[in-house]
DNA sequence: TAATAATCCTACATAGTGTTCGTTAACAAT
DNA sequence: ATTGTTAACGAACACTATGTAGGATTATTA
């Protein structure tokens, strides 16, 4: 890649996640991110069609480092043994390198419009509980399906009351929180 | 209230509900709700400020529905015995009325851009587990705001499900779907 | 019927989007 | 070092939506 595309894909993408700390993602502007980035309107427009497609792009650069590594990793593992305690350190996993993003997990979910970034991110979370059920035999009396979804919100309310409460709990204690609710 | 007034208020309601369940709150205009309810430019700005003035007042007159009847109507029952057996009525008779607004809450939880209504369906929601809770003693190993919280996205979760299945399920089914996820 | 007030219509300023195109400057390859 | 390529710039443009203002018109109330 040209150095030159790099470095402007590098200012915008250091624009965007600054501003969207600052204010909504709904009420930020193209306008905006090109005077934060101090880059020309055509050369925004070289790169990205629209607003929502940068996010986009910016939720799977984010996603790439909190999912992608989690995944693999657990993958090596014997899943069919102690399913249970694998699960737990995978959601740990998760949580931790959410907290090396936290600026911008804060950010994003306190803002409006972040629907996008959301659909990703649950998109992530139920490969997550996939990857638990196909490994644990399931026979609750709620659809499979619901359940998975449940598990998936379950993630992101605990997370939302974690960045409340401003990141104070460790990650072991969130994924705690999980678990528990979780089998309970 | 004038006649006039009530007249012009409701054809914004109207055509608001209308274009929701046609496009996504976040794409809609106001120019496009003018259109449809045939009213001019100013007649909008003498009632509402902004769009989301319009769906925060569009969600009270929902929630007033599904709501205020539900709460009310439970606390004349003698909440202290058989804690669990109201709640599970309470629960039901709220997808209940949801049912009654079904192509309303349909359009609106699938669009973009209605944290606004989400935000006080969440409110309303906390409303009903703080009643519960108010009258069952909980001594769980999740903190009980988080644990609150959790009931209210899975009640949210599941009339998603409810929503994807087309409502193909009876407000019993999934209120037990609620409470099996609640205790379990 | 007269006073009141809501609606309408037109016009206007403002702000953001998305496109175009000629110019300038940085880069990669030889 | 030179040259062809290509990204970035910047200015201009059409377009769409917001929000405001004022006077004319019409419906309502009393």
């Amino acid at each position: 890649m040209d150095k030159r595309e790099e470095k402007t894909i590098n200012k915008i993408h250091e624009a965007f996640v600054k501003l969207i700390n600052q204010r909504d993602y709904e009420s930020l502007t193209i306008q905006d991110i090109l005077e934060e980035a101090k880059i020309s309107r055509s050369t925004f427009y070289a790169h990205y069609k629209t607003k929502d497609e940068l996010l986009l792009k910016v939720s799977h650069h984010i996603f790439e480092h909190v999912f992608s590594k989690s995944l693999e990793e657990e993958k090596s593992h014997d899943f069919s043994k102690d399913t249970f305690y694998n699960y737990r350190h995978l959601i740990e996993h998760i949580y931790y390198h959410v907290l090396d993003e936290k600026e911008l997990f804060k950010g994003i979910l306190k803002s409006r419009g972040s629907e996008i970034f959301m659909k990703e991110f649950r998109k992530e979370l139920l490969k997550v509980a996939d990857s638990y059920y196909s490994n644990y035999h399931y026979q609750g009396e709620i659809p499979l399906e619901l359940k998975k979804s449940i598990s998936v919100e379950e993630f992101i309310v605990i997370l939302n009351y974690w960045i409340k409460n401003d990141f104070q709990e460790s990650p072991e204690e969130v994924a705690d929180y999980f678990i528990k609710s979780f089998i309970n």
